[in-house]
DNA sequence: GATTAATCGAGACGGTACGTCGCGTCTTTCG
DNA sequence: CGAAAGACGCGACGTACCGTCTCGATTAATC
């Protein structure tokens, strides 16, 4: 019930139909030509407007391709089917599934958006809000269900399991892409980290 | 009498001064700036070298920055206290130690450099093969001790287990630099890999 | 009762205090910047006015310009001192005075002014009716008294010496402006234009 | 035989090619389409030459036009016939020929071309170095030359009969651009100065 | 010792994209 | 209806970058 949301303010409201003619052209052009041989001239072409208005709503080529190809308006679906493994990997599919459809299946042209990303530190902060953190919150609501269901110890330290299944998801994403759709890796990722690597553990 | 010395072509021979200052003044650029922002002009005015002095020796912008931030002459030295975690903690400071070196001990400034890789496909193949190859081979390595030495349990998957340190490592390098430095993050991330997330464990 | 005011159109009326402050602050911007300079944006920004207020009255900038720079409401005052040297050295006072009243006195940038009036061919026509052809009315009118008072031969032609006179004004408030105030420059032209350059004279 | 002309600078020299491509391209799109819709995107294409190398030369749109369509590199050539009348006559039409080639016939547009050079204080002092300057020399000679014949007065001040005779000319160009060509004009003008005004005279 | 061939610096060049500004219009909401 | 606010299409501006080119000046190895 709090309608704080629409301020409202003066003048002319910005045209929503431009907003999403620019983000639908400008995956189209990356699709096509990629992101190196993407332009801003083009993609006013290609989107039916003028550079000023892409320009007042992203103040840089790099905020909207960030926004364009990411991960902001991204809503993520956190699954709950009673088991914490099987969330997991929805959750992980989810991810690579949209990964997939921007980049048009081709995952392995998606370390060029990443290294864009990372090279400015706003970038990756902006990542960092938009992407990484609500998937760190899934990932959280997933574990702790875990817990409560009994898949997972009450006390593996969470943040630390969000690192490690987050960083080797990057870290293959990168450099061996083309294990990663086959779904093998979360397999062994949660069979390693479910037993643990401990030898009193049999 | 079969010489080494390249044929020793006719005409002024190339300054080695001059691939020394461009590779410096390429390094320094990176950090400053960032790999986006890194333009041949510059890179020509800071080496004090003229751009077809560089042109000659690499084709493109991309040549030059894989050379730039390769890691083609690092050589690995595998640890061996006997101690699987000591080892691998040692490895992991050496990557740090490399990183410090070649870029001048900024770890916060990391990302740059990652980015570096990261954005050009061939420089991510060329740091595939001169960096991560040999240190996937030193934790293989380490991990076939502590399987020997109990540490580690026999039938833990070796290539995961490098995923997901690696993995957590670059991850935690990226979006968490300061709590990498203190020893913290590895001393968890064992903590948890060694008892496993398994509830059956206790 | 046939009452002279407008048929009183419906609607809220047109704010007077919009068209004051629009025509002075173009002044203000023209003086500050120059015509080229001179930009819509800037004119409402200056003005506390929408530019859709500004093109409600004014169908172009150039419009408003002329309108700006405009002399439409100029009255003449012909001097009579008996003479012409006299009358003539007050006309060309008052004429610079004009000037520096609408402007704030800098002399030194009546360029700017002259540079705005000659900007449009509408405004220079209006520049025309309005100033020129009053002030060459005056001039005529001084002229023809010093004819019959003896100062100026009965066969020199008048709008000749109209043009001489004027065309050396605008000429030396542009090159020269700064022997324009001291009044010199009135006496060394009238001096040359009495004696004449023929050798015969003396 | 001073050679110290040519100190050579270092580096590839600027294409004359270029230079000229440029100024031409330029007269004839002032020409084809005026000054106002005058754009430097279309010089580029139309000269064959990138934008970068226009804006090597010059540092302006503004800069470039005056120079186009001036009289930088107009050569003064001071016509000696024996007759000031008939040099100062010849001079005056050098002047307008110029100006009627540049504009293809039509005088009356050269205020807009006037009125940009006077906007800037700079562009108005290159005017006055590259054009006036010159020309006020080429009047001076004239003169001197004349007052040697016997044409002109020992005593008559070169520079009023100068600022007389140039003013004159800009303002007839500007308000009577019609009578300009005739050559009346100048008649009238020569006959009053000649004369002088004053009654004596007879 | 003269010649030759490749190098060097400096910097101009074509092409292409960038991000900004200006004009005149259009679309809102508020008086 | 007018006004303030501001978005919009169009199009130009001046700048940056890339990779190539053209100069004159070095600098060895070869003749």
């Amino acid at each position: 019930m709090s309608s704080d949301i629409p301020p409202r303010r003066p003048g002319r409201p910005r045209s929503e139909q431009a907003d999403e003619a620019i983000l639908r052209a400008a995956r189209e052009l990356i699709l096509e030509f990629g992101v190196q041989s993407f332009s801003m001239d083009m993609l006013a072409l290609r989107a039916g407007v003028s550079k000023p208005t892409i320009y007042r709503r992203w103040g840089t080529k790099e905020e909207l391709l960030t926004d364009a190809i990411g991960y902001a308006s991204e809503q993520t679906v956190i699954p709950d089917t009673g088991d914490a493994l099987l969330d997991l990997r929805q959750l992980l599919e989810q991810m690579l599934g949209s990964l997939e459809e921007r980049f048009g299946g081709k995952i392995a042209s998606a370390h060029k958006m990443i290294a864009g990303i990372i090279d400015s530190q706003q970038s990756l902060q902006q990542y960092e809000e938009n992407f990484i953190r609500p998937r760190r919150k899934a990932y959280r609501e997933i574990i702790q269900r875990g817990k409560r269901s009994g898949q997972i110890r009450e006390d593996a330290d969470e943040e630390t399991l969000i690192d490690l299944v987050s960083g080797s998801y990057f870290y293959c994403l990168l450099f061996k892409p083309q294990e990663m759709t086959s779904g093998q890796w979360l397999q062994q990722v949660w069979r390693l980290l479910e037993d643990g690597i401990g030898k009193l553990r049999t």
